[in-house]
DNA sequence: GAGTGGTCTAGACCACTTG
DNA sequence: AAGTGGTCTAGACCACTCT
């Protein structure tokens, strides 16, 4: 068993300047790269590289760790280290805030994740009154207060977003935007129907390493960054009326959008 | 000297699970966030700390990859580890294509970084014609040869980003397409010549960490992510006449884009 | 219980940067 | 020359998973 796993393995080239982690952890993403290990398969052990190479274990384990911060393996307590599965990534299309679907009974996510056939999820819900931080005010045009809603998305039981939505307060108090559940279409057919014609979406994409807070929440695995993406909606009259802040596992979106050439 | 500059960070608690160099990680973490230590600034070094917390040298270094991977700190051999500069930003707007910009005689990367005060630069230009990779041809509409255009943008000598545009070779072949400088507008202006009003632009986000490759072409930080957006050009026949596939350094962009809320 | 990865020690030698 | 991080060794004990 040892043998076989480690015998698509080279040697090492001990004239190398190439410091001998870096040269196994060539060979083992060379060895990944052309399919000699696939999606989900467990990699050869760290005794099983200690041997094959003659290196100490400590050798081996920087190998890996320069693998799992190119997200390209994940090693399990007591099991192993596997070649990183690549889930299935949920797509934003670029028509996703068309009036056309919002105006039934289900969220944009519950319907387009039923669709892809996978089982969605909302947890964590959580809607409060606070003060918004200043980069938010300024998104916002200055509330003093805001209400925030928070929730936490999952596909198949795995967590895949976190986001918060800010609302002025002065616009949302007292409204079903402040419930918990604001009912069919969500908030955006709750804001409509207050009078607040929405009129276009502004967002910002950003990508980065994920903070421990993020990792927690997300479930994120090594190397695997966050996409960061701040949206602002505004209304016909140009006030803004919604910054939603979201923070998504990279490996599990792709975003979609459509440029007009004028 | 050596003990001022860890005097800020506190004491291991050893009744907690969590593993000695997590804790250490935390502490640093901390004092980053709360701006003890700031942008450029040189942490502690791997000896200091050692001594500050009784540990061994491992041990330290091992929190300084957690503080690594998280794109917090870069570390500069014979120097020391610092808490990681953020570059300018680029920010893509969502009008980057409106025709009116491409009326100038400058690209657009030119004339928008200069107009940031930033310098920049275009090299490694490289077209050459090609059998293009099956997803590239699936989103041209399936041409057996295209033309590749490869180059890498630099902002102040920094590489910021590594772009490849495809097109059907049909199209491009003998006409100025094909040339290392297309002339005024670039491309697109170019295609419109040709009679291919463009209509349309299709972009896909992902993100992600880096091959090797692009760690090397662009320079990259450890815990630095990649944008990767491949944008498929229209033109008003409905006919797919370019795919960008670019690749940006995630810490130097921020993209923006609008979106109707029809 | 055997095998796996996770943490940690106490050294060693090297390469790079700075004074 | 002194200080820094980079690489590597040869151990040790632990926590987790599987059978």
């Amino acid at each position: 068993m040892a043998a076989a796993s480690a015998s698509v393995l080279g040697a090492l080239d001990p004239t190398s300047d190439r410091a001998v982690f870096r040269q196994i952890a060539d060979q083992l993403r060379e060895a990944i790269d052309k399919g000699r290990f696939k999606e989900g398969d467990k990699l050869p052990s760290e005794s099983e590289l200690v041997e094959h190479y003659g290196v100490s274990r400590m050798t081996v384990r920087n190998s890996f760790s320069v693998l799992q911060g190119e997200g390209l393996v994940v090693s399990e307590h007591g099991k192993g280290v596997f070649v990183r599965p690549r889930p299935p990534v949920r797509r934003l299309a670029s028509d996703r805030f068309a009036r056309r679907h919002r105006e039934q009974g289900k969220s944009a996510f519950t319907v387009e994740a039923e669709a892809a056939g996978s089982r969605p999820e909302v947890d964590g819900l959580e809607v409060k009154e606070e003060r918004p931080t200043q980069d938010i005010a300024a998104r916002l045009g200055g509330p003093r207060r805001v209400l925030a809603r928070r929730r936490r998305y999952l596909l198949d039981g795995r967590p895949v977003e976190y986001a918060v939505s800010y609302l002025p307060l002065d616009l949302a108090r007292d409204t079903p935007i402040a419930q918990p559940n604001p009912g069919p279409g969500g908030i955006y057919a709750r804001l409509e129907e207050l009078g607040h014609r929405l009129d276009h979406f502004d967002e910002e994409i950003r990508a980065r390493m994920p903070s421990p807070h993020e990792v927690r929440t997300l479930r994120l695995a090594a190397g695997v960054p966050v996409i960061h993406l701040i949206r602002t909606a505004y209304d016909t009259e140009g006030r803004a009326v919604e910054v939603c802040d979201t923070v998504m596992a990279a490996d599990a979106y792709v975003l979609a959008y459509q440029l007009p050439a004028t």
